[in-house]
DNA sequence: TTTTGACCAGATAGACTATTTCGGTCATAT
DNA sequence: ATATGACCGAAATAGTCTATCTGGTCAAAA
C-alpha cells in the first residue's frame, strides 16, 4: 500500500475543508469524493462508513492539535508553568477550527454525529485529563494544594470553550484581541494556581516537560499504528 | 390606577413563567392573558407590543437580579473583595433561570426577540460596566494596576456565561456542585486581581459599597418611575 | 373610563405528494 | 486485486394547499 497512505490523506484533507466550511450533516460523501479526486466506492474501501470517516478525521485533527500544543509550549521561553500549559491549550485550540467545534460540541458544524450514542470524544475526558496534570503538580507542590483538580480543570475548560465560542454570542468588534485574552487568562491561571516557591515551580517544570513527552510518544504511537 | 399595578405583575408573572418554559416564540399573548385572568385586550392597555411586554419583564428581572446580588453581597461576611463581587454576579446569574438566558443570549428560550434591531439588553454594555468597576478599584489600588479592566471583565463574562450553559454541552453529573465553582471562581478572581496591601483592600471595600449604593438607589428610582 | 372579546390580516402548522439527495452496495471494468 | 459509478431503499427536502393560530385593533359592553 504505497499511495494508498497518501490517498487516504487526500480523503480526509477534503473531508476536513467540506465539514468546517459546510457542516458534517450538509457535506455528501459524494462530494468528498469528488475533491479528493476518488469515486465514492473508493471512500468506502478506506473507511467503513461516514461515521468511520469522520472519526478517523477527528483522531487526525486531535494528533496535528496536539502536536501544535507541544510546538507552542516548546516554543515559550517562559513556559513551564501550569498557566502556560493552558495557554497554549486556549492557542491550539483556537487556532483549529475543527478542534474549537469539538470542544465547544458546536451542532451547526457536527450536525447528526453529535446524535451517535458513543462519541470518541468526551469532553468529561479532556476534564480529567487535564486535571490529572493539576493533580501531579500539587504533588510536587508547583501548584497550590487547596485547589479541587477537577473543578479548577473544569473551570479551565469553561473558559477556552468560552474564549472560543463567544463570537457566536457578541459582534467580533467586541471581543477584545485573542492575543490579550491569551496573555491574561495565562497570568489569572498562574497566579491563582502557581506556587511561590521558586524550588516547586522548578519541579512542576519539570513535570510538565515529562507530561508532554509522554504525550509525544502517546501521539507518535498512534500515528504509526 | 390602584389594582392596574398588581395585575400588571400578574401579567409579567404570567410572562415570565410561560416563556422561561416555552420560550418567546411559542407563548401566545391569549396565553399569557389566560394565565393571569385578564383578557388579550388588557395586556394591549398595559404595553405596546409582545416586544413592549418581553422589555418589562426583561426590565423587571434585570431589578430582580440586581437586588438578589446586593443582597448576597451583603449577606457574605467576607464580601468586599473584587472576587466575591463576581462570586456574587455568578450566583445571582444562575439563581435565576431568566437572566442566565439572556446573559447567555440563548436562542432556545429568546426566540424571535434576538432578531429585534435594538433589543435593550446589551452584552457589551455589561462587559464595560464590569470594567468601571475594575477600573475604579485600580484607582485605589486594591486591584492590580497592570490587568486591562475590559479584557478581564470579558473574561470574566465568559466564565460567567459559560458556567451557567454548560449543562447544554455536557451532561448534568460530570458538572462539578455549583457552589465548588463558586467558591473556586471567586478565588481565582481575587488571587488574580486582589492586591495584597491591607489598607488598598479596605479602600476596594469602600469603593464596591458605594458602587452597591449607587446601583441601589438607581434601580428604586426605575422601580418608581 | 375601563375592560372586553369578536374580528382581521398575516404568520404558522399540518397533511400530503413529488422530487431530490444521501449513505452504502455491488456488478462490471481495469 | 483495485477501482469505478450506476443503482437502491430510505430519508430528507421542496412544493402546495388548507386549517389553525397569533399579534394587534376597535366597537361595544360594563
Amino acid at each position: 500500500m504505497a499511495g494508498s497512505d497518501e490517498r487516504e490523506t487526500r480523503i480526509l484533507d477534503a473531508a476536513l475543508e467540506l465539514i468546517t466550511h459546510y457542516g458534517y450533516d450538509r457535506t455528501p460523501v459524494s462530494e468528498i469524493a469528488e475533491k479528493a479526486g476518488v469515486s465514492k466506492g473508493a471512500i468506502y474501501l478506506h473507511f467503513e462508513s461516514k461515521t468511520a470517516l469522520f472519526e478517523a478525521l477527528l483522531n487526525r485533527e486531535m494528533n496535528a492539535y496536539a502536536d501544535d500544543w507541544i510546538k507552542r509550549l516548546e516554543a515559550d521561553p517562559e513556559g513551564g508553568t501550569i498557566g502556560s500549559v493552558y495557554k497554549h491549550t486556549l492557542g491550539a485550540v483556537n487556532a483549529n477550527r475543527f478542534m474549537r467545534a469539538i470542544f465547544n460540541q458546536d451542532r451547526r458544524m457536527l450536525g447528526k454525529y453529535l446524535n451517535e450514542t458513543d462519541q470518541m470524544f468526551n469532553l468529561k475526558t479532556a476534564i480529567e485529563a487535564r486535571a490529572t496534570l493539576i493533580r501531579r503538580l500539587q504533588e510536587v507542590k508547583a501548584v497550590r494544594a487547596d485547589a479541587d483538580p477537577y473543578v479548577v480543570s473544569y473551570l479551565i475548560s469553561v473558559l477556552v470553550s468560552g474564549i472560543t465560542s463567544m463570537d457566536a454570542i457578541m459582534p467580533e468588534e467586541d471581543i477584545p484581541p485573542f492575543d490579550d485574552l491569551l496573555m491574561t487568562f495565562g497570568h489569572m491561571v498562574d497566579s491563582y494556581l502557581t506556587t511561590d516557591d521558586e524550588y516547586d515551580r522548578e519541579m512542576g517544570k519539570q513535570v510538565i516537560r515529562e507530561v508532554v513527552n509522554q504525550y509525544r510518544r502517546a501521539s507518535t504511537e498512534v500515528d504509526s499504528e
